[in-house]
Parts: C-alpha cells; structure tokens; sequence
DNA sequence: CGGGAAGAAATTATCGATAATTCATGGCCA
DNA sequence: TGGCCATGAATTATCGATAATTTCTTCCCG
C-alpha cells in the first residue's frame, strides 16, 4: 500500500495499463485478467474494474459483460475515423485557440516540433509531437474538446507504435512548421486548413502486407 | 436482486441517474451518495461506483478524489461548447453517411420531424429530434463518433430542459426540412452547411432573466 | 460575539469472501 | 470415430465489512 503523491489508485492503475495498450506491449484482443492485474498492483480487484471501465471510456479495451475484458482491436477503418475525428476536433480547438496564443506558445511550439525532428525513436517523436499539438490548441479553453482530443491523440499513438516497432528514421515535419507559420503571421484559417490535412493522412496507406513482408510505407502525421 | 432481462446492473443504475440529471430532477451540484443510490436499488455500492464512473466519462458528472460525486454544473460556455462539439462531429458524420442514406432513412427522419412539430412538451419533441439527429448520421457506420455524439446530445439535452421546464410550444423546424430537401437532392455538402448552423445556434442568448420574471428568447435548435 | 480547533458522525475507498456464470476438458453415446 | 452433454476449473460480479479521510457540529478562547 505505497500510496505515490495523491493520485488514486484506479487513475494510477489505469495510466500504467494504457501506457501498456498504447505502446503494444499489450497486444489488441488480450485479455485483462482482474485477478493478475490486482496482484500485480498490490490491489484488490475493485480499483482494477474501475481501472477496466477507464480504459473503456477511453477506447483502449472493451468489455463483454461476463465475459471479462480484452484490449481493444483496432482496424485501419478505426484508424481512419479517429484521425478524421481529430481533423475535425482539432480544427475547431485551434480556431479557437488561434486569438489567445501567444509568442511564448508558438515558440515553445516550435521547440517542440525541433525535438521531433531530432527524434531518435518513434516513443521521442510521438512525444514531441503530441506536445505540439497540445501546445497550439490548448489556449482555446475548451475542457470537453480538450479531453476528447486526448483520448483519440492516444488511439492515434497505439497504431502509430503498432506500425513502426523498429527502424526508425527521423524526417523534418514541413507540416508543423508551416503550421506554426501561418499562425504567426494570424492566418488561423489558413493553419486550420493544413492541421486538418495533416492530420487526416494517417493511415493513408495498407498496415502491412503479407506476414514478414516488407512493410508498405505508411504515412503516418501527427 | 429482481435482474432484468441481461442489462448489467451498474449500466441500469448509470442510464437511470442519467435520466435524472438530463431531466434536471437531479440538479447540478448535488452530491451523488454511493450508500443512497446503492439502498434505492437494492444493491451494493460496487455497482454504484462503476455506475458513477460512466457518468463522468459522460460528462454528467465530476469526481473528486475522496470528496465523492457530483452532478456536473454546467455553464454558458460549455453549452457552446458542446455546441460546436456537435456541430463539428455531426458534420463529419453527415458528410460519411451522405452516400448511404437511403430514400426509407430519409422518410423515417421526415417522419421524425413531423412528429417534433406535433410534440405536446419538450420531453417528446427532445425525443424526436434526437431521433432525427440520429438517423441521418447513424450510416455512416463510425461507431467512436457517433457514441461520442450521442453523449453530446445528452448534454444538450440537459441544457435544454433545464431552460424549458414550463410553457412549451412546438413550432415548425425549417432547418430539419431544409436538410432533408438538400440530402434528397444529393447535396450533402448543403446539408452539412445547415446542420452546422442549426446545432450552433443553441444557447445564442443568456438562460434566464431575473428570478421569476420573463424568460428571454433562447434559441435551442437540436 | 466571532473565529478556530478538536471531536464525532458520515462517507468514501479498499479489501476478503461468496455466488453466479462462462470456458474447457473429458466421457459417453450414436 | 465424430459429435454432444455433463462435470469441473477458472473468472467475473456482487456483497458485507474494515480502514481512512472528509465534513459537520460543538465547544472554547480571544
């Protein structure tokens, strides 16, 4: 019972098991034992079914009524309506974050993306580039649409890992950056325009092709 | 332990709660004691909990650490918020279902719209034109999206009852129609148009006057 | 008479255990 | 030999109880 600072024993639970999810550890359809997990944590099984619910919400597993819970399969359709849901979510966030963001945001914004660039694994990108993200829309002051956006932002880092578990190579995001300058020069319908397209190139190619094959490129933007 | 037919017991609890809050017989604010709602249904307050937690996920409720549940408040500007939420992800739906409406979708959203107009209060005419909402999307076979939409439409829902508890007076919905004529004429891109104004226009004008007096003109549009 | 602290009541969060259901294995019969 | 039913093991869902935290009340002191 090593209680961390003050977050909940579900929160805690369910964060190491998306972070699990998300990277592929845990592989789509595996199922989530109440009973491992809790001796796992030390717990007993209530904070896990709560933990189980979390993820639930978050569409990272799904729960068959007494049939227990498995980690969520996710299909390239699945792929393609969570980035079209971030095109649109994000577009909205950024237009309305567009009148409250200030120098300091967009250069911290800028720094993100460099970090991105010189990315030497795809968990470093990923992070970097969720921060860009984040960084340009949060100002809009949205919680709800603030949420929404995370939650798919973490479907979109699952299938990016799931994509590109070795060889990887750092490529400069043209993106960001044109981005970044059409907000800085206050053209938000302009930056809207290229984060809606940008986002929605993911998965804009097959996942894989035959077992072992050589993978097809795979477009994947943040 | 009078089990229904096979809905889970925390999901019963959750839709039940739900409907108290939309309805606005629970007010925001209130606290939500696991102990009450465990003894009215006759059960445990493990089931509660969980119960408890998809509300949040909802949106219908905040949880603090180890203050308990409370029906979330909700203000001007998250009702614009979800506004917008709607009419973003609508849109999106929309424009995916646009190709798999077919005429005896069309004449059953008719068929809901006729039925808003002939509504006797606001609890049928929400019924309705959340029925209209829905089967115009719903083709579009996007299951996050349009779970994430019918969560925005209970919201709404709860905004608008919450405003018009008395004194209702059904009117004829013109934008319903004029969706409907564009998407049977195949323009869904003027359909999208009108759906995204329609949603938008909810909350337009302050809630309430003072305590008692006149109610101000408030434009809610489903 | 007001503010603050200490105690008590209430409530939340977790645990261990029980009941109910599902999945798997093995045996039986056609 | 193949398919089906029954029994057993595993797992889920719920319950009752305990421990810890918060909040309300009350009392004391300034």
């Amino acid at each position: 019972m090593a209680s961390e600072k003050s977050e909940t024993l579900p929160v805690r639970i369910s964060r190491v098991l998306a972070e699990r999810i998300i990277s592929g550890q845990l592989e789509p359809g595996a199922r989530l034992r109440q009973d491992h997990v809790a001796a796992e944590f030390g717990a007993s099984h209530v904070p896990v079914r709560e933990a189980f619910q979390r993820l639930e919400a978050q569409g990272l597993a799904v729960s068959e009524p007494r049939r227990g819970v498995r980690v969520a399969a996710f299909d390239l359709r699945e792929v393609r309506e969570v980035a079209e849901m971030r095109a649109a979510l994000e577009v909205l966030a950024l237009r309305h974050a567009g009148p409250h963001l200030t120098r300091a945001i967009l250069d911290e914004a800028e720094e993100a993306t460099r970090a991105g660039d010189n990315s030497p694994d795809v968990r470093a990108w990923e992070e970097a580039n969720r921060r860009f993200h984040r960084l340009i829309v949060t100002p809009c002051a949205m919680p709800r649409l603030l949420a929404a956006i995370d939650d798919l932002h973490a479907a979109s880092a699952r299938f990016l890992f799931s994509s590109w578990r070795s060889d990887w190579e750092a490529r400069t995001d043209h993106d960001h950056r044109a981005i970044l300058a059409a907000l800085r020069a206050g053209q938000v319908d302009e930056a809207a325009a290229i984060l809606a397209r940008h986002v929605q190139w993911i998965g804009s190619k097959p996942v894989r092709t035959a077992a072992g094959g050589t993978r097809d490129v795979f477009a994947i933007q943040g």
